[in-house]
DNA sequence: ATTATATAATAGTCAGGGATAGTCAAATTA
DNA sequence: TAATTTGACTATCCCTGACTATTATATAAT
């Protein structure tokens, strides 16, 4: 038999495809649709809805509470901007950051505040309490995810 | 079911924006407009309208009593930034973080593409590589250069 | 008239219950 | 061995209601 992860997974990605690319859901909800406990709902989101992956998660707890699960826009930007996702390293030094940032602004994919904000959240003076030898893999974080939020809106 | 709570936020925000940025309500009048008890009332005040999220809230009980809030009037958007800025300690939570984010744009200081970008920048999920005892300290150094890099341009 | 007291009309506080979602590690399975 | 599944425990958010506090107004006492 599948795996239930698997068929979760499929159902989701089948009902963010109907809904173009975004839906909301109760943990508990799905959990009870499939039999199983509510945090294996958890377990398919962290391992299958991840940001790398190119899906946004948002949620929120007590009564109403919900999960929504974004995809990220695919068409032009977006996929460009996916490609230097997966293009980037676990590490990436702040020339090299730089250069990338540059770049989105001469691509008209981001503007100059939002190129100032990215640099500033990936200078070696924010980064400067971090040790040395992990100091370029947490940049190379901070940057993915910047560029991930920006496939989204 | 959707949140009262965040109906009766979205009600009060829209009043304020009509009023230029002052309401004045009858709690009991207003609880039962919504269906709820009073306290509710305080409850959605209490959360939503905060003097860390800029607004200003007066009461007066008895015979004609009421409740009035009026959003802080922002001198210029650097002033209040700068403000901001020398006010975030050495340390500040992703909570907190996002909150002071979400004001941005309510202020409209940020737009929220900006907004995504600083959240991705500050979000646990970044920094999950940093000691805990560590991350706030870097998560405040990440905001306030951002912030500082916005009243440069 | 003036002052004191009672009553009515507000708003505030707080603790508890219910409804969610998150975390983590042990058990299970492939 | 690695991925999956499970469940106990935790964290967060919302809503309610009983009880309290304050203010204005009406009434009574002087």
């Amino acid at each position: 038999m599948a795996r239930l992860s698997d068929i979760i997974e499929a159902f989701l990605k089948t009902l963010i495809n109907e809904e173009e690319g975004a839906v909301e859901i109760q943990r508990n909800e799905l959990a009870n649709k499939f039999n199983c406990v509510p945090s294996q709902i958890n377990y398919v989101i962290s391992t299958r809805f991840t940001a790398d992956k190119g899906y946004y998660v948002e949620s929120r707890r007590g009564g109403g509470g919900y999960i929504s699960i974004k995809r990220v826009n695919t068409e032009s930007a977006g996929e460009y901007l996916m490609h230097i996702i997966t293009s980037i390293g676990n590490k990436i030094s702040q020339l090299t950051s730089e250069v990338f940032i540059n770049n989105f602004v001469d691509y008209n994919i981001i503007d100059d505040r939002e190129a100032m904000l990215m640099k500033a959240a990936t200078s070696d003076k924010v980064l400067i309490d971090i040790p040395v030898e992990k100091r370029d893999e947490v940049r190379a974080t901070v940057l993915k995810h910047m560029l991930m939020s920006l496939t989204v809106l």
